[in-house]
DNA sequence: CTAGGAGTTCGAGCGCGCTCGAACGCAAGC
DNA sequence: GCTTGCGTTCGAGCGCGCTCGAACTCCTAG
């Protein structure tokens, strides 16, 4: 799942009721209790809209560590979805695995690392920003050229 | 250069001058008269922030017909620049090198696939809304946890 | 007892979008 | 004449982030 794929997938997910499972799942999981019951693999994937495999896939690359029920079964906490949920929100936005997987690691590291980590969301922050407005100028961009085409349908137009 | 790479150039040209240049490059493309002079391969790799290599693979997946001078160098005139501008706003924003290439095709097959072309750009419009969404909510959740760790640091923080 | 379905591990493979290096051409400057 | 520099073509290679298939285990329902 490339980095687009996986903003096309949460994209289509967004249609659905117009993006509430997000907000939603998130204030779930930050602000509320830890009340909920473990879940399966396949249930985490659709709650993120991931696939089974790429969720171990992130398990093995050391984003996040799961428990095995008596089967060996995985089984996600709410802590780990919680993590997966954070994840989630910072490769939809362009974080790079590797980037997180030393986030992860700083977190392992323990509190001494917290401001390591605030430089790092700091720096992220930005970067969503600045993409923010390159998507705002490419918007622009696009609605300009279905002007030209839109608008008065016929014109000559080269490309 | 992969979409995120994509990105990231651009969004360093971004801080220069807070974004002047892809403004005023798609007015000057867009609205002047075709008054500039041929472009180097490096003059427009420069211009648009990407490499001659990658200039010379827009052509070589033909995105864009480039012409030689006497010397058998690429000589980049307005028709040629003002296209890879576009393309490269189409990419930012995501689209994949193949749509493009549709794109692409449709142009050279002249005015009956105008309408084909406002689909693809109307479709691709929305795509563009709905990362901005994505985004703004990956904003959120960033500064959100940035104020719990810069809020008051020292707070157990489990991620 | 059997079949189905959901899970497991492991390693290999893939699609995308570049990115690079080798070998070469040509023109200008010392 | 020779180097420097900027360009050319061509094909191969790479990094990222998954994605998949094979072979296996286990539980449950019929």
């Amino acid at each position: 799942m490339a980095t687009d794929d996986l903003m096309s997938r949460a994209l289509s997910a967004l249609d659905e009721v117009d993006g509430p499972m997000s907000v939603e799942v998130i204030h779930r999981l930050v602000d509320a209790g830890d009340a909920t019951a473990p879940m399966t693999i396949t249930e985490v994937a659709d709650l993120l809209g991931m696939s089974p495999h790429t969720l171990r896939y992130y398990e093995r690359v050391g984003l996040v560590t799961v428990d095995r029920d008596a089967d060996g079964h995985r089984s996600y906490g709410t802590g780990a979805v919680r993590r997966l949920v954070f994840l989630t929100r910072m490769r939809l936005s362009g974080m790079a695995m590797r980037d997180l997987q030393h986030y992860v690691r700083l977190v392992d590291e323990g509190d001494d690392t917290v401001p390591e980590r605030l430089d790092m969301l700091l720096e992220h922050r930005d970067t969503i920003r600045r993409q923010l407005k390159e998507l705002t100028l490419s918007l622009a961009a696009t609605e300009y050229k279905i002007a030209t085409y839109g608008g008065h349908t016929g014109t000559r137009q080269t490309d």
